[in-house]
DNA sequence: CGGACTCTTGATTGCAGTCAACTAAAGTGG
DNA sequence: CCACTTTAGTTGACTGCAATCAAGAGTCCG
């Protein structure tokens, strides 16, 4: 048996999910394996059959969709232990492109295997479950940045959600962590333009907010950038309770 | 047995989801009740513990969040047949406030009769990933309307969508069908100002795309504004197929 | 009849987009 | 090994879409 550390990101999420015994955890990890590593670039291009669930072993991942005109949305985000599909996906034409943000390792997980896994263990069901609906609470949030936020705000927000999401896996180092994004993918998460994302970043760093170099964040006063953003962790800490 | 145009709007929804049998149909009728009418105004504020799944039967409803500043953003709507949550959600404190727009018609389902339904038939789970993955989709193109759409484009698009998701469950009569919302929600909708969403609504009925009046929709060329607001149905109608 | 909504219109403001130029770093190929 | 290209980040000038402020009209309702 692995110690608690060199447990897979996934393992590591799910357990904010349910209390899972030390069946659940092997359940979970035989899921996700085989690991693929891809490139960086398109996994899954709109259009494409998918015929298994990604699973996002190590690295970021995005999904977004492409405008006639030109214009791109990136709709959500994936890092280590996120699974870019509902788990009971039906294979199906999918209606918008999964890519690679850097190079990625990654589980592809039948849609059979998600769901019997689920049945297998009403823990692990609790678990999955309790992933959806935080990934439609990521979504939900979202839409607010987009629909209501400043630019600064938008990128406050979402730099504390990082911080938290990335936390959940082991990936923060105080209130430090990577982050391999280009200002143009940034643009593109937040419906702004480029130029705009790198005057807002400097207004951020003008005011102490945080430090951005080499591809790593590091924000220096939590406090003040949730509240500067109106950012509210109660969405990623959906509490969780066994089924009746 | 009820005749095909007297089932619920739910069945009616589930069908262009997996090919239902007359026992499927059963079952998921029976979720479907017993019905509770609730008056304009908020259904499920935040922070309450959700213990059941909402669906709509008749009436619309949306889902929001408030935000500290007073803006307010629409992260969904929900006409007859929509389940407003997904249908394995467990009990959790609920991070946004389910409201209804007008009054409304709607079953409680009780997540374990939902699980439940999917395990008594393959076709009916079938159906229930389909819808939900419907809703995902339906949020993405939100995503993507609030990011990287004008507001005319905005507008736009959704008519186009709540043509073809009100065509679903019969509620389009020619292009045109019943749009209970004021502008002050539609401006909460799209993250504009109520404002703005008057001048644009302006622009479409002048150009001719559309007319608005007492609360109901007349879209003159479906074709057109379709082009207008680069709206592709294809999100809409995630084929189905029989899982393997 | 007053009050609350909803819709409309005008005037002004401001946030963010666009266009453009420049630097720096990093990869590419002859 | 060094031109050449590409990518990322930065800065300035100007523009424009949508917000805000404000006022008035029509409607519904108690």
């Amino acid at each position: 048996m692995e110690s608690r550390d060199d447990m897979s990101p996934f393992v590591r999420k799910l357990r904010h999910g349910a209390r899972l015994t030390e069946d659940d955890e092997a359940i979970l990890t035989r899921l996700a394996e085989p690991l693929h590593r891809v490139e960086r670039g398109d996994i899954l291009p709109e259009g494409t059959e998918a015929r298994s669930i990604v699973l996002i072993v190590e690295g970021w991942a995005c999904r977004y969709k492409q405008l006639e005109n030109g214009q791109r949305q990136i709709t959500s985000f994936f890092v280590p232990g996120d699974l870019c599909e509902p788990f009971g996906a039906v294979p199906a034409l999918t209606d918008h492109t999964l890519s690679a943000l850097t190079p990625v390792r990654l589980a592809r997980v039948a849609p059979h295997a998600a769901r019997s896994a689920a049945g297998a263990s009403s823990r692990v069901e609790e678990a999955l479950w309790w992933d959806l609906l935080l990934a439609d609470a990521i979504g939900r949030e979202h839409m607010v940045n987009l629909g209501r936020r400043s630019a600064v705000e938008r990128l406050g927000h979402f730099f504390c959600e990082m911080h938290l999401r990335l936390e959940m896996v082991g990936l923060v180092d105080q209130s430090s962590y990577d982050i391999p994004l280009t200002q143009a993918e940034l643009a593109d998460l937040f419906g702004l333009s480029a130029v705009h994302v790198n005057r807002s970043l400097q207004e951020l760093r003008g005011s102490g907010f945080l430090s951005l170099r080499d591809r790593r964040i590091t924000i220096h006063n939590v406090g003040a950038l949730r509240e500067l953003s109106m950012f509210d962790p109660a969405y990623l800490s959906l509490q969780h309770r066994v089924r009746t």
